[in-house]
DNA sequence: GCTAGGATGCTCT
DNA sequence: GAGCATCCTAGCC
């Protein structure tokens, strides 16, 4: 097991979101350790992508993706749930990749507790309940995924359904393959691209590292 | 199982 | 003041 370096974030922001996938996410509270294997993601790449909440430039919101990589952009959605990003390429370039679902593995009762008595399935399985099952909040915001509380690491699974999609809930921009996940993996999120084409691709990256 | 609609507050125009 | 990178509930198969 080891945490993943900053050289794996300074790199193509499709590339470290497909590479995320089977990836395990840890967060330490003060009530305790809880973790999840990460089965879906989806890419954001700055100034060129419309989505993006970079698109526009910085602002006192996105300032963190505009950085360098490796830290966490947290932010609220909808006024309601907060969801966790990953900064990604080099200082100056505002990529970064959204965490949209996880396979909990550790703290699976803390999760249940702060999501209030939920079927292990419906924890993780969106941006917003990942974020309230792991206590990540507006307090992480520009975490430093290297020496802080929270951070990801390699245990050595490589995965073997990975397919891409285009992104979910988003308007513009909506046919881009950029949504990665694990093909029937029941944690994966219930939302679905409005594009519906769906791309199945080898999972070679992660072989040839092994 | 499915869909439709509303909550809710911050950010940027 | 508009627009959200969402989630939950109710209602209906």
């Amino acid at each position: 097991v080891a945490t993943l370096p900053r050289s794996f974030y300074a790199r193509s922001t499709p590339l470290v979101a497909r590479e995320l996938v089977g990836k395990v996410l840890v967060k330490e509270s003060a009530d305790g350790l809880s973790s999840g294997r990460i089965v879906e993601t989806e890419a954001y790449r700055g100034r060129s992508d419309p989505a993006s909440h970079a698109y526009r430039g910085p602002t006192r919101r996105n300032e963190v993706m505009f950085g360098p990589p490796g830290y966490l952009y947290v932010y609220l959605s909808y006024g309601v749930h907060y969801c966790c990003n990953v900064v990604t390429e080099s200082d100056g370039v505002a990529g970064a990749v959204l965490l949209r679902a996880l396979e909990p593995l550790a703290g699976i009762e803390l999760m249940e507790v702060r999501r209030g008595l939920s079927p292990p399935r419906r924890l993780c399985n969106g941006p917003g309940k990942l974020c309230q099952a792991l206590e990540i909040g507006g307090a992480d915001y520009g975490a430093d995924l290297e020496t802080s509380t929270i951070w990801l690491e390699d245990d050595g699974y490589r995965p073997d359904s990975l397919q891409v999609s285009a992104r979910v809930g988003i308007s513009s921009a909506a046919e881009l393959p950029l949504r990665f996940f694990l093909q029937g993996n029941p944690f994966v999120s219930p939302g679905k691209p409005s594009t519906p084409s769906v791309t199945s691709i080898a999972a070679r990256t992660s072989i040839d590292q092994t």
